[in-house]
DNA sequence: CCAGTAATATACCAATTGGTATAAAATAAA
DNA sequence: TTTATTTTATACCAATTGGTATATTACTGG
C-alpha cells in the first residue's frame, strides 16, 4: 500500500505523513511495526520487483522451449505498461536513479535486481544453446545485457513519454534479433 | 553550480541549505535573484543539458557526411561516462524520473528535450538518405527512436550498475546496425 | 471477568523546510 | 561626495520533517 507512494515520489518525495495519509495508520502503528524510513523504503521497493519477477515467471511458466521463453519475455514486456500505470513506474528505474547519490543500501538492492534479471536471460540463451536451438556461438552475457539495455531505454522513455511506442518496437527490436541472431 | 546538486539529488532532495553551502551565498541572494526553487531547478536542468547538447554539436560538426556524423553520435557516447560523473547524472534520466510524478513543468521540459534529440538523430537519418548514405527503405523516425532507446538504456544502466560496458557495448550494436541496416 | 501483553493513538520533540521582511552593504548616478 | 538604487545578509516565519515517549486501546490466556 506505500510500495507505490515511494515508487512514485522517491524516498525523499515521500514524507512519513504521505504514508499515514495512505494507509490511515497512524505513526504509532508504523513506527511499532518499522524500524525506519528507510526500512520501509526497502521493503516497498522488494515487493515491488517481487510482483514483476511474479509475473515474469508466469508469462515464462507458458512453455518449455528456452527460446519460445525469450520471446514470452518479450511479450510480457509488451504488456509491461499496466503495470507502471498502477504501481507509479518500474521500480528499478525509480528507485535506481532515486537512490543513486542518495542511499547506497538501496541502490545495492537495485543492483542486485538488475543482475538477476540481465542473468536470467543469459541463463535462457545458455539454455536455449544447451536444448540446440541456439547458436553456439552466441554469447549469453553480452546478450543479456544487450537485451536488458533494450528493455530499460525503452521501458524509461515509454513512461517519461507516456507513448507506447518505445517500448513495443522495442520489443519488436528483441524479438528480430532472437529470430535472426540467436536462432539456429 | 547548483546544476550537479539538482541532477544528483533531485528536486525535493535538494534543499535551499543544500543550495547556500554549495554556492556560498545567502538566501537572499538567492531570492533576489531567482523566483523559487522551482525556478532553480528549471534552469539547473536546461543548463546542464545545453552542456550535454553543446558537447555533442563539437562531436557532430567533425563531419559532413550525415551516416559518419551517426557514428559521431555513438563516439560521443562512448565518452559521456565522464560527464555523467562530474556532473551527477544524465539530466534527461535524472530529472525524467524525478519529475514524472511530481512536476509537470519539469516533465514537460524533459519531454521537449527526448523529442528534439530523438527527432535530431531521424533528422540524420533522412539527410543521410538525401544524400545516397542511407537506404530509402529505412523509417528514419523509428531509427530514432530505437537508437535513442539503446543509448538512454544504456546511460541508465551503465550510471546504475558503474560499469561502462553497458553503453560502450550498446553504441557498438547502433555502429553495427548502421553499417548493416541503414548505409546503402 | 480479569490481568498481562501486544498493538495503536496522541502529543510532543528538536531540527529543518521553503520563503519573506527588513536591515545592511555595495554600486551607480549626480 | 552625496544620493539613489540595486544587491546581499540577517533574522525571522509558520509549516513540516523524521522520530519518540507515553497514554490508550485491543487482544490474549487463565
Amino acid at each position: 500500500m506505500v510500495a507505490p507512494i515511494f515508487n512514485k515520489h522517491g524516498y525523499s518525495g515521500t514524507s512519513m505523513s504521505d504514508l499515514t495519509k495512505a494507509t490511515s495508520l497512524t505513526k504509532g502503528a508504523i513506527y511499532g511495526n518499522f524500524k525506519n524510513k528507510e526500512e520501509l523504503a526497502i521493503l516497498a521497493f522488494t515487493y515491488n520487483v517481487q510482483r514483476v519477477v511474479d509475473q515474469i515467471k508466469v508469462h515464462l511458466s507458458q512453455t518449455k522451449s528456452p527460446i519460445q521463453q525469450l520471446y514470452k519475455l518479450t511479450s510480457f514486456y509488451r504488456s509491461y505498461r499496466i503495470f507502471t500505470m498502477e504501481n507509479g513506474g518500474c521500480p528499478v528505474i525509480n528507485i535506481g536513479v532515486d537512490a543513486n547519490h542518495d542511499n547506497m543500501i538501496l541502490l545495492v538492492k537495485v543492483r542486485e535486481v538488475i543482475t538477476r534479471l540481465q542473468r536470467g536471460i543469459a541463463k535462457m540463451i545458455l539454455a536455449g544453446i544447451e536444448a540446440g536451438e541456439i547458436k553456439e556461438s552466441v554469447d549469453a552475457e553480452k546478450y543479456g545485457r544487450y537485451f536488458f539495455t533494450i528493455i530499460e531505454g525503452g521501458v524509461f522513455l515509454m513512461t517519461t513519454m507516456d507513448d507506447d511506442r518505445f517500448l513495443t518496437e522495442s520489443m519488436d527490436r528483441i524479438d528480430d534479433i532472437i529470430t535472426k541472431e540467436l536462432a539456429v
